[in-house]
DNA sequence: TTAATATATTACGTTTACGTAAACGTAACT
DNA sequence: AGTTACGTTTACGTAAACGTAATATATTAA
């Protein structure tokens, strides 16, 4: 038995807003199932809000993220369906590898950054010493 | 003797629009020098453009974009100015870090697709043998 | 039973990051 | 002088991704 859950226990922790879940159904990124009126959502739904939100973080747009979710599912496909689906996965794939160099170059420059930080502190406490040890 | 770069050029080598370059000079991003009204970038704007790109296609604002470069610039601070900059460059690397294992993870799930896609097709070919060698 | 709480729908507002069009200046051909 | 090509400013338009009411309904606590 599947543990469903309500608008608020999700969006509480994923922290988002209600308003982004009901918006996500409304583009179709979610499909929750109702009781009465009231929204219920299955692991499976939960599942695919992280994978929204783990695209957002990276980058992507919602319709993006629908794409590759639906990448995700979508086996009953034909042979063609299937040959163009994984040509969509694989230059999805060389665009994150592209974006983790970006990400790496970004780290290194980060790194100068701090190191030119850094040796500008030391030079400060050298022009300015408050405490000598020994 | 740095070269200059006029508007067209620079949008032409990071295929984005001359208006996307004026947009970002409004937001401060970029500062080009002027010859009689025309802006003229340095090679120093181009850097800063590479850097917004780059902030770009890594999901970054472009408020946030500017704010780590100036943290690639500022080095003429105080002693308590680098240290609050050395902590904000400290999180930013976190956040790359987090970054780093969302497209890690994001790749694994590719990969787990084309699998299963690929198996997919295996079965149909199993399915449907159009040629068999030997 | 009344009041509070949670959810729903509807709809207009807001921010970001530009697109697009108008109207004009300037320099170089022809 | 006319046209072409590139540049400028000003300003309204737009798509994405929600925020923010307002209003209605329904369940729950006191």
């Amino acid at each position: 038995m599947q543990k469903n859950y309500s608008i608020r226990e999700l969006a509480d922790e994923f922290d988002v807003t209600t308003r982004t879940l009901r918006f996500y159904e409304e583009k179709g990124l979610l499909s929750p199932a109702r009781n009465k009126q009231t929204r219920s959502y299955s692991s499976a739904d939960r599942t695919r809000l992280r994978l929204i939100l783990r695209g957002k973080r990276l980058g992507l747009s919602l319709e993006e993220s629908s794409k590759i979710i639906l990448m995700y599912d979508q086996s009953e496909s034909n042979e063609a369906q299937l040959e163009a689906l994984i040509a969509k996965i694989r230059e999805k794939r060389q665009q994150l590898i592209e974006q983790q160099k970006d990400l790496e170059l970004m780290l290194l420059d980060l790194h100068d950054s701090e190191q030119r930080c850094l040796s500008a502190l030391s030079n400060i406490s050298a022009e300015k010493p408050k405490a000598v040890t020994g």
